[in-house]
RNA sequence: CGCGGGGUGGAGCAGCCUGGUAGCUCGUUGGGCUCAUAACCCAAAGGUCGCUGGUUCAAAUCCAGCCCCCGCAA
C-alpha cells in the first residue's frame, strides 16, 4: 500500500472529523489543515473552535485559518502545503478555481448525498425530510460550481424509517471517511473512474430557512414525522402554543384523527396532534429558553396543555 | 458590555408584579381496593426557594453583586 499522496485538508464542521482522523491513522501526510477562522458562537458570542481545528490540534497537524480562502496571501500558503490532493469536507466556502489547481492530482470533495440528487448546503435535512428511503455519500472531483463535479465513488447507506438527520450525519461521516481512503488508493493506483453526473436529474437542498422549520399540521401526519426527523437535532421543527415557539425533537405516527393541529391525547408516551391525514404524537419537546423534555414533562408543568388545545 | 429566557422536594411547573403558613401535576414509600394493573382510593416521606450581601418587624417575593444552565441558524 502506498499511502504518501500529500493531503491538504479543508473541513471544518463535525462532517469532516472523521475523514481527518482517517487520513491520519492511515498514514497519508496531512501537510496542512485549512479551516475556518474561529468565530463568536454560543452564549456571550464566545470565539469558538472549529471540530476540525480542535482536531487537528489534537493529532499534531498544522492549521491554517484564513477568512477568506480567495486571497492572495492564503492561496499562497495552501501552495507552500505542496499537496497531491486536496481533500474538501464541510469546509464552508467556495473555492476559486485558484485553489482547485493547487494540487497535483486531483481536489475531492465528501458530499453528503448520493449526486446529482440533493446538491447544496442541507442534503441529509432534505433527504430525510423527503422520506427517502436511502441516501449515501459521493466523492467528487470538484469544479467551480457547487457540487457539480464529476463523480468518483458513491456509498450507500439505507435511513430508517425512525432516523433522524443527526444520526444519518454521522453515519455518513463514517461513511464518507471510508469512501474517501478508498477513493484514494484508486487514484494512487490510476483506477479512480470519473463519471459525469446526469445533470437533468439534480435536485437541490439550500440552506434552511427558518420558516422552513414551522410544522404544518394541514399537511399529512407522515410528512410531518418527516420533517421532524429531517430538521433533528438540528435546527429542531417547531410548532406554536401559547404564543410560544415549541421545539418537536422527536416524534411519530398516531392514528387517532381529529382536526389538524388539535391536541388529541395526552399520555405518559406523549401527545397526540391531529394532521391532515391521521395524526402523530410528540415525544420529546423544547420550550423557548429550556432543555428539551419530554412531552409529558412539559404537560406536568402546563396543565393548560391538554385535549383540545389547538397548536399552529 | 450583542439580545433574550431560566435556576423553587427526584422530574416538569406555579407562586414573585401587589413581601406575611412552601403550592400543583407526576414520581417515590406505606396501606387499601381489585381476578388483575403502569388504573383507582387513603396516607407519608422528601425543599438551605442557585450563592452572597442589602432593605424590612418580616424576603422565594424588593435591591445589588456573583455562579451556573439554555435559546437566539452551523
Amino acid at each position: 500500500m502506498n499511502n504518501s499522496l500529500r493531503i491538504l485538508f479543508m473541513g471544518t464542521s463535525d462532517f469532516a472529523v472523521p475523514s481527518l482522523e482517517a487520513l491520519r491513522l492511515a498514514g497519508y501526510p496531512v501537510t496542512l489543515v485549512v479551516t475556518q477562522s474561529d468565530k463568536p458562537a454560543g452564549r456571550g458570542m464566545e470565539l469558538k473552535s472549529s471540530p476540525v481545528k480542535l482536531k487537528a490540534a489534537e493529532l499534531g497537524l498544522p492549521v491554517y485559518q484564513p477568512e477568506k480562502v480567495r486571497t492572495p496571501e492564503a492561496i499562497e500558503a495552501l501552495q507552500k502545503a505542496e499537496p497531491d490532493v486536496a481533500v474538501v469536507a464541510a469546509y464552508g466556502q467556495i473555492l476559486p478555481a485558484a485553489v482547485l489547481q493547487i494540487p497535483k492530482i486531483a481536489c475531492l470533495n465528501i458530499h453528503g448525498s448520493i449526486l446529482p440528487k440533493y446538491r447544496g448546503a442541507a442534503p441529509i435535512h432534505y433527504a430525510v425530510m423527503n422520506g427517502e428511503t436511502e441516501t449515501g455519500v459521493t466523492i467528487m472531483y470538484m469544479n467551480e460550481k457547487m457540487d457539480e463535479g464529476d463523480m468518483l465513488l458513491v456509498k450507500t447507506t439505507p435511513i430508517g424509517p425512525e432516523e433522524t438527520t443527526g444520526e444519518i450525519h454521522d453515519r455518513l461521516a463514517k461513511l464518507g471517511s471510508q469512501g474517501l481512503l478508498e477513493a484514494l488508493k484508486l487514484l494512487a493506483e490510476g483506477k479512480a473512474p470519473r463519471t459525469p453526473q446526469d445533470h437533468s436529474k439534480a435536485t437541490y437542498a439550500p440552506s434552511i430557512k427558518r420558516e422552513f422549520c414551522k410544522l404544518d399540521w394541514n399537511s399529512t401526519a407522515t410528512r410531518i414525522h418527516n420533517r421532524v426527523r429531517g430538521l433533528s437535532p438540528w435546527p429542531g421543527a417547531e410548532t406554536g402554543w401559547q404564543g410560544m415557539e415549541l421545539k418537536v425533537h422527536k416524534a411519530q405516527l398516531a392514528s387517532l384523527k381529529g382536526k389538524p393541529g388539535e391536541v388529541l391525547e395526552v399520555s405518559k408516551e406523549g401527545v397526540v396532534v391531529g394532521a391532515a391525514v391521521d395524526s402523530v404524537q410528540l415525544i420529546e419537546i423544547q420550550p423557548p429558553g429550556k432543555k428539551k423534555m419530554s412531552a409529558y414533562d412539559f404537560t406536568l408543568g402546563h396543565p393548560d396543555f391538554k385535549k383540545g388545545e389547538i397548536l399552529s
